[in-house]
DNA sequence: TGTACATCAGTGAACGCGCGTTCACTGATGTAC
DNA sequence: TGTACATCAGTGAACGCGCGTTCACTGATGTAC
């Protein structure tokens, strides 16, 4: 946790994660990578074997990344209130606010970025992005069904789409965000969200 | 409205869009695209001036085609229905079969496929873009305003936010259906944001 | 402590290929007189 | 009806550039004896 210099290795992903956000996979280029690094293109290929690799890389670092967040925030969420469906409104409220806080917006999501370039990677990094958004359905409908289990839906519900909405709310938010250029598009659309959520298994908390 | 054969700019239009949902629009090349619909390069750059003009020219062509499907499917859904809340679920329903009912799932967005390759185009498209989903917002927010008036919503709600989620939900799910190749992932996000205008608005119609 | 060897983290030049774009030309169809 | 010219919808060859990838080499650090 000192500040020593990120190794090599990191400040490509680092720049790497930048790019692709900003202009999609295909049009970042290697040597673009290495210059802005400051190493030489042997130097890029010591540390992936090929471009591939370095979209695996990307998308492994961001979906850990995505993970630890979700943690850390549904964590907090779940110490500040016993009840689980007060704990989800609140770390939905905690995912909006982060969100606004950041100075450019949220940078996007790499997934995004890479369902709609598919043909150009392996099935490794395809995989790998499936898993994500099947963990976070996961994720997201087992703490549904816990709040369903103490708060009847008012109305029938898909508990696997419901889940999988949390991930498809910040996608299409994102794609949005980006179009529009408005800042805060993420989280308004977090919270209508979080008003589903309470109307749906909520009797009206505050 | 006969066959007769499409002109060789709509077989281009035609044979791009298809290969831009699949791969991207850089990873989409001008030689592929005459290859496939049997002219030769300067046969391209006769019908667009370069590649941009082709970018602008997809975007100008899909935004059209949404805009007329939410006409005709939300006219058809105020026909069916006076009440504008009824109209609205009955139109989202539609909206949800439609997609469910398309072989291979819907297409895809080439919005949310440019907007992840931002860098690569002009102002003219990313300006295209923009105006296209504000479009959206000004539509599904007078919907909103209208059944409001009459249904005063459950709790406050943000106009702009929740017309925005129309076009949000779409374009996220999308993202999932891409990522999970499982078909029935738009159509079911829909239906969640069915579900969530009529918890909203509704003393909850069937 | 000195020497030999191995590994790490690169350098830098070269490669061939495919890309977007240009341009002179062409053959079929339409229009003017 | 015939002729001259213009426009439309392309062809096909050529261009230069930048891309991803390879490879022989290098200098600094680590390890064995």
């Amino acid at each position: 946790m000192t500040t020593e210099p990120a190794d090599t290795r990191t400040r490509i992903l680092d720049y790497a994660e930048e790019a692709v956000l900003e202009k999609g996979f295909e049009a970042t280029s290697i040597e673009e990578i290495v210059a802005s690094v400051g190493i030489s293109k042997g130097g890029f290929f010591y540390h992936f074997k090929d471009k591939n690799a370095l979209a695996r890389a990307l998308l492994e670092r961001y979906i850990s990344a995505e993970d630890r967040l979700y943690d850390d925030l549904f964590g907090r969420a779940r110490e500040l209130n016993e009840d689980p469906l007060h704990a989800m409104l609140i770390g939905l409220k905690l995912l909006a606010e982060l969100l606004d806080d950041m100075p450019n917006g949220h940078p996007g999501c790499v997934i995004a970025a890479t369902a709609y370039q598919d043909r150009l990677f392996d099935k490794g990094v395809r995989d790998l992005n499936r898993d994500a958004i099947l963990g976070w359905r996961q994720r997201f409908r087992g703490m549904f069904e816990e709040i369903a289990a103490q708060h009847p839906p008012r109305e029938a519900v898909d508990l696997d789409a419901l889940g999988d909405m949390v991930s498809s709310v910040v996608e299409g938010a994102l794609v949005l965000e980006r179009a529009l250029g408005e800042k805060g598009t993420v989280a308004a659309q977090i919270i209508q969200l979080r008003t589903y959520v309470r109307l749906l298994f909520g009797p009206a908390p505050m």
